[in-house]
DNA sequence: CTGAAAGCGCTAACAC
DNA sequence: GTGTTAGCGCTTTCAG
């Protein structure tokens, strides 16, 4: 009974030589295509079992043309958006019978077309990506062209004609900036997580570029020319995207000589940064002294102290949303309607912004 | 010049004919081996570009034996452990020019064994998990059969020698419990999030199982034990692993006719709904009411209200290095060593905990 | 230095 | 019903 354990991978040929019978059998039975008699597939099946067969993918992919894998390639897994967009994505795509390849970037753009051009060659069916630079998008055309689906999340690419799943980022930003100066806030700083690269100081939609945070920046314009009020640039502050830019730049506002009575970070990360510094700031009471809004619900946001007032995404329905895009997209061999999806933001007042204080003649 | 696009993909075929060689000396002037003439390999290496050639990875793949993929088997990407991890083994993979297949399980056993499986035949080179029943392994044995290289994270499996990469959970549930009992604390809350089917009311140990929620449950219980003090069974809450479990649990305890001085989250997101019931709880002053602490340490830790006391692990970290680990086995082509690579967690005390009380006699 | 040919594991015509 | 055979795209002996 004890036999020797082989380490060589057993293959069809061993499966259909041990059920006594051709590899294109064995193949039909273990495949339940074709006409096989309801013995030889029990036979079949039996070897395989015993045999603890597992079909080689590779080798199925390579004629089927089709890997049922996504790629999936993300600026940062640790960032919440990420994961749970990753979630949504992984949820639909196991249900449909797919696999997930996923790529961190770190927000790199070289690590991301040596990603693209490294899924294409992996031969996934499709990728999803949050592009790093909605600029640079050679390395999507050239997916494309080799026959991947692609679909875009978040992030939209001018020019590139790819169906996307996003929120309206100008509305977000505006509806941030709208909250606050209902509120009588006119001092506002807002940290904008886009990378230097990407400002341009003036004609920001002019430029054609686009990404969340240079979007949610021209929503906080809009919102302030809405009122007629003049934004003014020293609350602005854009350039870095990682938690401890956001401290630092909190820093910065706050020691203006007429520091802001709120703000809005751009996203989650950058808001961990953002209420870091505050609390470390001696005398400054949110939201009494400050006001603080983030864009994107971290889970965090009704555990500090006090709540935190957001405009939320559906980070989890977007991936799912995405996945299902694709998803439907590959079904259909030929040309597939681009689509637009966007996805709506809500505010959620918390504890974190209220009525800026009657000046106090101190 | 406008040459109409051809959705077909390009084979090595095309490359070849386009350079007027055999696809040998294709296939050789691109792989940089063999000797191939300085002249042909310009020719080869200028069609490719210009057709756009992608390799065939899977193609490359079934004769290589290998695919420079591994497979990442996880509970849940959304807890922020798991993302780090993941984070920490893309990194290094990537770096050795390995990609990562990840895959979400839910902490669902019937959804890991599908996972392992389909890795497997994807044939991926190695996988890395975290397994959700350390007493069921049996597909982990397969893959290992299957010649797969298996390294285990944050968890052990009784009866399956692989190597593993964690941190001593008992040593980091005994030291969270004996920061608090230090402080004078008695009534100490243990909220640990262990599925109901793994606790064993009695002879934690004697079971043979094991798991991260476990381990620390043993530690708390060691702990007690080291000072001589009885640990109350009805200060003890196990049976879910999410936020809304976190927060009935805590809930439960503070309703007690004697509720908890002090509580212990075993890990982040039980933490967090922990952190969420306490604020609800009218009266309930961290840390002068109650003393609160987790093990496992997310990144808001610092921007809540009293900042968190916390038992540390290093999250990123066992990712790299169950990385480097399977990396190296899979370099080597024999049989390898098992490791067990026990990483250290640290206690950071911040301000959630503080000494006991003195018993007020209102 | 280059080409012809075999073959990785599997499936899909096409026969019988 | 079942077997034979070709071939997916690539690499790699083996000849020349």
């Amino acid at each position: 009974m004890a036999r020797k354990i082989d380490r060589t991978v057993v293959t069809i040929v061993d499966v259909a030589a041990k059920a006594g019978v051709s590899t294109a059998t064995a193949s039909r039975a273990l495949g339940g295509y074709g006409r096989v008699s309801q013995a030889t597939t029990e036979r079949v099946r039996a070897a395989a079992a015993e045999l603890g067969y597992q079909p080689n993918a590779l080798a199925q992919s390579m004629i089927r043309g089709t890997t049922r894998t996504i790629g999936v390639v993300v600026a940062d897994i640790e960032n919440p958006f990420f994961a749970r967009a990753a979630r949504g994505i992984g949820d639909v795509a196991r249900a449909a019978g797919y696999e997930v390849l996923l790529v961190n970037t770190d927000e790199n753009l070289q690590t991301e077309v040596k990603a693209t051009e490294v899924l294409a060659q992996k031969r996934v069916d499709g990728i999803i990506i949050a592009p790093a630079d909605t600029r640079e998008f050679a390395h999507l055309s050239r997916a494309r062209r080799a026959g991947l689906g692609v679909v875009l999340l978040d992030r939209r690419i001018p020019g590139f004609d790819a169906s996307v799943v996003r929120v309206d980022n100008v509305v977000a930003g505006r509806t941030a900036v709208q909250h606050l100066l209902e509120l009588g806030h006119r001092k506002i700083g807002l940290l904008t997580g886009v990378p230097h690269q990407h400002v341009r100081n003036d004609a920001l939609r002019a430029s054609g570029s686009s990404s969340p945070a240079l979007d949610r920046l021209i929503g906080y314009y809009e919102a302030f020319r809405d009122v007629g009020v003049q934004l003014r640039a020293h609350y602005v502050k854009t350039g870095g995207t990682d938690r401890a830019w956001g401290a630092s730049a909190t820093h910065q506002l706050l020691s203006l000589s007429e520091p802001p009575t709120a703000m809005v970070a751009s996203d989650a990360i950058i808001a961990l940064g953002m209420i870091d510094a505050v609390r470390r700031a001696p005398f400054v009471v949110v939201p009494e002294h400050l006001s603080l809004i983030s864009i994107d619900e971290p889970d965090w946001a009704e555990v500090v102290d006090p709540t935190l007032t957001v405009v939320a995404q559906p980070d989890y329905e977007m991936g799912a949303e995405a996945a299902r895009i694709l998803l439907d997209q590959l079904s259909h061999s030929g040309p597939f309607p681009i689509v637009d999806r966007v996805l709506e933001t809500v505010l959620k007042v918390r504890l974190s912004t209220s009525s800026v204080a009657v000046p106090s003649t101190s």
